[in-house]
DNA sequence: TATTGTTATACTCTATAACTATA
DNA sequence: TATAGTTATAGAGTATAACAATA
């Protein structure tokens, strides 16, 4: 168990990270702020998917989810086609736009990434993540998606399908603190 | 060196640690916003300071820095001071209600923390703490603070002595992508 | 002329609440 | 009644630019 001066440090580190979001929001192109950014991600590394889902994956409310697809949608990098099983629902997949934008997107981050963490070795990199996924997932994110089996593995895309659509499994978090913590990404009405 | 694949995961990692950052968010009291926070957790920790320290510790444009600053300071829990050395500058410290207000939140974040991360172990916390603070230095971050030496350690706060006024040294790092990298915290004129 | 700090403005992201269409 | 999604509104955070006072 750590101690109180780890958390506030921690706490700290959590503020100041918000500098590198910054950083890494300044290279994208114009008409894609980072939310467009982030949905366009989680299409191509989960495929297609439902708001709710989607929701899910971003860890922000439906609402919210709502404006950055319709600003996707707008530019049409993402194509919204009713789900059969469900008329309220929309699928939202990927348009061959969307895939070069994505690219795009992928090629800026990696080039930034490069560039600032060349000196890190792979492990370093992987033990950031891995910990990273980690504070997450202790954070109550029942919005952590596990794409294969719900077990307390850490959220990886899925290996080697890629494009099937998704189905999240809840992560099982008895929240203590929070009873009331959300367990839909909707604002109770 | 890492692969592209291990980036793309690190700025996905970065992109869903917004959810933790809002959690914290939510626990903080009404009239005190994530960045009045940010601002008295920095007074408490490095001491009393000028506006460009403070900005440079934040790792925002001063602007943004001032008005924080206002809004703290009209709840009465920092002073402005003039600077005897320089009159355009303001020297800006804790007051008794500062403090107070300070515990609090301290007492909010660590009561959250050791909710969430109960089964963190130290060693697993310092790790994100230092792999955090590394990704910090390695993105330019010119504003990370090295109180004591300007070395590639962590930033600690001044460990016998955390009221003494700081003196950042700045980091010396070429950046090689963005050539224009601000040296300052300021939005050129 | 350059620097410190403030203010005005605009943009992004977020949550809350009210609404619709469907289940 | 409950759920999926949309939209309107408000609040916080940020950057840019123009400004005043001082160095």
């Amino acid at each position: 168990m750590a101690e109180q001066a780890q958390f506030e440090e921690l706490a700290r580190q959590l503020s100041a990270v918000g500098a590198v979001k910054r950083d890494l929001a300044r290279i994208l192109p114009h008409d894609c702020p980072a939310g467009s950014a982030a949905v366009l991600t989680l299409l191509g590394r989960y495929g297609s998917m439902r708001m709710s889902k989607l929701a899910e994956l971003l860890a922000v409310d439906m609402s919210v989810t709502s404006r950055h697809v319709a600003h996707v949608a707008e530019r049409g990098w993402i194509e919204r086609s009713p789900d059969p099983a469900d008329k309220r629902s929309r699928i939202l997949h990927l348009t061959p736009a969307g895939e070069a934008t994505l690219q795009d997107l992928s090629r800026r981050s990696t080039e930034l990434l490069t560039e600032r963490l060349g000196d890190w070795s792979d492990e370093e990199v992987d033990q950031l993540i891995r910990l990273m996924t980690r504070l997450r997932a202790s954070f109550g994110d029942c919005r952590t998606v596990h794409p294969r089996l719900s077990g307390s593995a850490p959220a990886e895309p899925v290996p080697g399908n890629p494009k099937a659509t998704v189905t999240v499994a809840s992560a099982a978090r008895a929240p203590t603190i929070a009873p009331v913590l959300e367990q839909t990404t909707r604002t109770p009405a």
